[in-house]
DNA sequence: CACTTTTGTGCAAGCGCTTGCGATCCCCAA
DNA sequence: TTGGGGATCGCAAGCGCTTGCACAAAAGTG
């Protein structure tokens, strides 16, 4: 060996960092590099897999890692290489299946792509949001996947401004030159409007999602155009604000039900909202799907396990994660990519929510 | 002002450190430093919030961050202090409701807690457990809390020889000597018991859960001290084993049913085994409560949703999470703290998956 | 066989931040 | 006026790793 046999801190009595004593009592490479023979640096190629290593020469510091058991420290190694090899998910919070279903699809993907993420939750606080991105931006991870369900904020635009890669999930149009994944929100629903019609609904509530969320929009668009192409015309108080949760699922529900001529078939954004619109036909006395049909949007477990199981547009929450994932990825090996829109083929799943239009007015129980 | 005004770089163009541009062209402490006119250890202190700086100083250090949009840069920070500020969350997989809950737990507590957190899943591969600890514990993330399903490993082992602080959740006395939070499960299940023999039920199934985990062993002795205390005598064949999960539960079901003298109750170890208990049920022309009654363990959300809605003993998940990250931060503060047990109490939800237990042989439907 | 190329390795200089150790400054008792 | 002792602040030395550059050795090239 060319290297002073054990010492291999030079005679100075340190490494060349000065790296007297590790404070962990963890090896660092320079323990690997002494144990081995090598240069520190040459134990920093081996570790990241670089050419030009003489075979002998990684057979021995791989050696001596694992008879050290050495493991790299990850914040020293973001710091001096710019990489972290970690994504962070952004989120709002963790409370509905729906988001969960697509941390699921993430943290599956992510795990393949040999990176670790990190979740973060703004709880409902903008301030949070743009704390968040400036310090994930900076370091802590070297992409974003972003799933804020409230228009485009200010900070997308400073990620953009910094080249930072990103992408958006479950936005659409409010992110023009963005990458973005979402599902076929106005497709799906124009399939629900279909399946409605079929079944001889002519008078259908709409029960929208938070306002000011680009897939509300779409949902929104594909009931007109799917009433319009039945030849119905839009009634406007049959299409009620909703926030995609249960409660208000409920209330509106009343709402629509109290109208003087009240649908009898109500699409609702999302599954949960829907089972806040079954509780409230159980309150008024009608049957699902004898007095009113239910069509939903999500179909997370949940929808299935209701009484009555629910029709619902499927939304591949998963495949929706793991996209984003596997878009950032293509992102991080070539970042001026131009920008691209992905989107997720939605399906109508009828279960037992939906049925034949009453021959009268529904709404008169008894 | 003492120093020099402006430059700060001391002539030679060039910070201490040799930063001489920013690789990521965001601010730096040295820029800050150079801006308010003092030395860039004093703006780590301020950043840091240390005593006795002068408030002029910190005015002015502050107003120069939010005037160049400063922002810590992570790795470099835990790279100089040794300290992350991140816990990591390793778990086996996400997919079921129950880890789902305690996650959620976790996230509210961390975030009240200046932290973040990094999820790690080990998709239920036993060679990612151990290199998730090896790396995370290296300066990833100041503490860990673990859920794996699977006795003790011995990288639990080596995460307290390092003198790393890690609670584990819902793991029960496999681990002596480490920092646990787990239910009641075993007062639980009895409650469970005393229900069902309240009821008039006197053979009475038990699926379990995995066998290599606590709380699977702290059920069944619930079960059995559940019986013995009722006086009635433990039949081994009413013990089938499970795994949590819907598949088996009705499986093992379908084995109860097929017993010669069939239970008229049965217990499932989870909610997500009782709705293959339901299933299986359903599929014999059993109904559920009237010839079978089905008590569950856990009230995640699906519980309440299915039909009927399941009797289940609720193990507050949230909470569970939310004592571990309180918990841990703990142990952050005070690393040598005499390890603890924190078991939060389970309740018997009764809804209408229970009922008085059938006069005769339950199993011959019709 | 002198002369580029390629391969293999080491050195030094950082990455951006924290922190121990002084050096100053200021205030007040003596 | 002196000292002593906080209160403030600066400097240097690192944290553990990556990487450009230099240089040596091996391998082509005409």
């Amino acid at each position: 060996m060319a290297q002073a046999t054990g010492g291999g801190t030079d005679g100075r009595g340190r490494t060349p960092t000065g790296n007297v004593r590790a404070r962990s009592g963890r090896p660092t490479i320079f323990d690997v590099a002494r144990v081995s023979g090598v240069s520190y640096s040459t134990v920093s190629r081996v570790v990241n897999g670089h050419p030009h290593i003489r075979e002998e020469t990684r057979r021995r510091v791989q050696q001596a890692m694992s008879q050290l058991g050495y493991v790299a420290y990850v914040s020293a190694r973001t710091l001096a290489s710019g990489r972290s090899q970690v994504v962070g998910l952004l989120a709002q919070e963790l409370e509905t299946s729906f988001f969960m279903g697509i941390v699921r699809g993430v943290d599956q993907q992510v795990s393949t792509a040999e990176y670790d993420f990190m979740l973060c939750t703004t709880h409902d606080r903008r301030e949070k949001e743009a704390a968040y991105v400036a310090r994930l931006s900076h370091g802590m991870v070297d992409g974003l996947l972003i799933i804020l369900p409230r228009g485009l904020p200010d900070h997308v635009e400073a990620l953009r401004a910094a080249r930072f890669s990103f992408v958006l999930i479950d936005h659409d149009d409010e992110a023009p030159g963005c990458n973005v994944v979402n599902a076929a929100d106005r497709r799906g629903t124009v399939a629900a409007m279909k399946h409605l019609v079929g079944l001889g609904h002519r008078r259908i509530g709409f029960i929208t999602g938070t306002l000011h969320v680009g897939s509300t929009h779409e949902r929104l668009g594909g009931y007109r155009g799917g009433l319009m192409a039945a030849g119905i015309s839009l009634a406007a108080e049959l299409v009620v604000p909703g926030d995609f949760l249960e409660p208000r699922g409920f209330e509106a529900t009343r709402e629509l039900l109290a109208l003087a001529e009240p649908p009898t078939a109500i699409f609702a954004s999302s599954d949960a909202a829907a089972i806040g619109v079954l509780r409230a036909a159980r309150e008024a006395g009608l049957r699902v799907p004898e007095d009113l049909s239910v069509v939903a949007f999500d179909d997370v477990p949940e929808a299935s396990y209701v009484d009555p199981a629910l029709t619902t547009v499927r939304q591949p929450l998963r495949e929706m994660g793991g996209s984003a994932v596997r878009r950032l990825m293509e992102l991080l090996a070539e970042p001026d990519a131009p920008a691209q829109r992905i989107v997720v083929a939605t399906e109508l799943v009828v279960r037992e929510s939906t049925g034949p239009a009453p021959a009268s007015t529904p709404a008169q129980h008894g």
